[in-house]
DNA sequence: GGTCGCCTGGTA
DNA sequence: TACCAGGCGACC
């Protein structure tokens, strides 16, 4: 599920099953995460409370009273699942956090993409990250700078995270469609105006996805209104000129777009 | 710069 | 059976 709005969405639901309870228990299923959150680290948490919740692009950051910190991210599928400690573990379920009264919080996570990491006090344990896609103090200013800076494309440029933190392949795809830019168009030739329409469009995504808690898909078997306009499309009718949405490859991901509108 | 690996499930 | 997947870091 993740992208920002989903993860946004997550870390309100963890913030208001964990936040002010001390773990009880840490269960750590899937050897890959196994990896990553040694024994020690599990023991560490026993003895913690959950402290805040902070959410940073699509990294979630479990402040505890130890000073340490959990971070965590979703990647493709990954998600929290909370219920009571007493039912059955759920399907897919990597990472099993019980708290002090009961209630378990699960990273469920089919394709075992996700990462889970504890941080000791101290160092940031984020790489570098760009400023929020949603902060409103971005200026077209700044967003143009970061821009000009990449010689990648325009696509490739929006899902670098020190661009815009929290941008991801689905909503890259729709706001160039909604800023009609190609997304084979080098990042740094892109005239203000389009950079302004573009960053526009990036926050219109957003906050159409925030609306409807998560995916703005799903508009119902028939597609209708709500559906992604390019994302997931290809051959069908591009909703603003009625050429046949293409799919193309960048950099190994899935692009989606109308070579009519959308130029370059 | 591009490509690959991580993992596994859903779908054509 | 094959392909595809909303991410990201390691690698050439």
């Amino acid at each position: 599920m993740p992208e920002l709005p989903e993860v946004e969405h997550a870390s309100r639901v963890l913030r208001d099953a964990a936040v002010g309870k001390a773990v009880r228990d840490v269960k750590v299923l899937h050897p890959s995460h196994r990896r990553r959150l040694r024994p020690r680290h599990v023991a560490r948490l026993r003895s913690a409370t959950v402290t805040r919740i902070e959410r940073r692009g699509k990294h979630q950051i479990v402040h505890l009273s130890t000073g340490d910190a959990l971070l965590v991210h979703f990647r493709m599928t990954g998600d929290w699942l909370v219920d009571d400690a007493s039912a059955p573990i759920p399907k897919f379920a990597r990472v099993v956090i019980e708290l002090s009264d009961g209630v378990r919080v699960s990273l469920v996570d089919p394709r075992a993409l996700s990462t889970v990491v504890l941080h000791g006090a101290g160092a940031s344990p984020l790489p570098e990250l760009g400023p929020e896609a949603t902060d409103p103090s971005v200026t077209v200013e700044t967003f143009g700078r970061a821009l000009a800076r990449r010689r990648v494309s325009i696509k490739h440029a929006l899902l670098d995270q020190r661009v815009l933190a929290g941008v991801g392949n689905i909503y890259a795809a729709e706001a160039l469609w909604m800023a009609q830019i190609d997304p084979r168009a080098a990042a740094s030739s892109l005239s203000r105006a389009r950079q302004a329409r573009l960053l526009e469009a990036v926050r219109a995504v957003l906050a159409r996805a925030q609306e409807s808690t998560g995916r703005y898909r799903d508009g119902g078997p028939d597609g209708g209104p709500g559906r992604f306009e390019v994302y997931d499309r290809e051959g069908v009718s591009c909703s603003r000129c009625g050429s046949r949405i293409r799919r193309i490859v960048q950099g190994g991901r899935s692009t989606y777009y109308c070579p009519k509108c959308q130029r370059r």
